[in-house]
DNA sequence: CAATTGGCATACGAAGCGTATGTGAATAGG
DNA sequence: CCTATTCACATACGCTTCGTATGCCAATTG
């Protein structure tokens, strides 16, 4: 028993995190009074300073956790795909899907980039574009995408793309339909970085 | 001498928004003090809950007189192009130079959707996706464009890349550099809409 | 067992925002 | 020309929120 210690701290700093990821994918960042989600914690925002520095501080923690969770679940799809451009394509529609979610897009999406900035600037939440940029560059080795092309440029373009079509989904009044459009589109500009062998 | 009245009213709704749009563009639409830029305006909050209703009136006042100005900038380009698929391509690149500037950047693609939601539902700025949409479709029905495609969820997903573009060339190191790479990923991604005839 | 670390709460001051109210000038009606 | 009313805008107030400074208590260390 020489680890209770740790273990609390560990605790307190995760519901911290599970709170303030509530308030943030529901009400907002901006809205999100700090007395109210340490509060709902059962913390106080004493808590929140010692752990975390400033509110942004904590933004960037519950960023880091879904960008590691976005990473789980990329990967598992892109391990059962038959081909690597199917590979590819698969965690882009990845993407699109965890993005629907309300809480995701908020977060990383609308608030993060807003408070944080450029995303593509944070150090601890690129896992998901990594993965994309090392699978690009696979299948331009492999002749199968165009060789002129900067990888990591593509991905983030593409990125950006994915989450517009998110969006549009999420907003719309049939989402079912509007899924259907924006993958097919989305597909369809996928295929300019295809060589037209 | 029957205006001296309107007059006023009106320039003083337009120093608010030159302020406005000027803090927001710089420090950003959260740290901007309503305090502080009514004052260098020559007013106080006062006028501007008389005008704007609040803080988030005054932004979309602001957005929609910035819109105004990227639609005029879009139309002057697409005018002066020899084929309609060129028009359509420096369409978005002018869209990329244009979303280079830190404070189309700031307002319209960072703080304007993290405080008023998705920017396809803003009702008084949509003139750049709906130019870009009508050209889509025209390429369509010219048989330039792949048919099975929604013109607006297309346009919507390339403006999502746009941004992204833009924002890669502005953070980078060597913005030349990074710009020919992100305009060549952008125009790639383009060419997978062309019908491969 | 004493000393010290450090995790977290409490207390305080400073902004910032929204609303309610006040004021003076321009308009409209007689 | 004079009065009444509107309305653009300023002022004043209270509330909420944030950041910092301080204090306390439990757990670790020697």
């Amino acid at each position: 028993m020489h680890r209770p210690r740790k273990e609390m701290i560990a605790e307190t700093r995760a519901k911290l995190i599970a709170a303030a990821r509530h308030a943030f994918g529901t009400i907002g960042y901006a809205e999100a009074s700090m007395d109210d989600f340490t509060a709902s914690a059962g913390l106080t925002r004493g808590a929140l300073y010692h752990h975390f520095g400033d509110k942004k501080g904590l933004l960037q923690a519950v960023i880091a956790e879904i960008d590691g969770e976005m990473a789980v679940r990329v990967n598992e799809v892109a391990s059962r795909a038959p081909t690597r451009w199917q590979c590819f394509v698969d965690e882009c529609t990845t993407y699109i899907e965890m993005a629907l979610e309300p809480e995701i897009q908020r977060i990383m999406f609308r608030d993060g980039p807003a408070v944080l900035g450029d995303p593509a600037q944070w150090q601890n939440a690129n896992a998901c574009v990594a993965s994309m940029t090392g699978h690009l560059t696979a299948l331009q080795e492999e002749g199968i995408v165009v060789r002129d092309l900067d990888p990591e440029t593509a991905a983030r373009l593409i990125n950006g793309a994915s989450s517009q079509a998110s969006q549009r989904i999420a907003n719309s009044k049939d989402p079912e339909a509007t899924s259907k459009k924006a993958i097919a589109a989305f597909k369809q500009l996928l295929e300019g970085l295809r060589k037209k062998s």
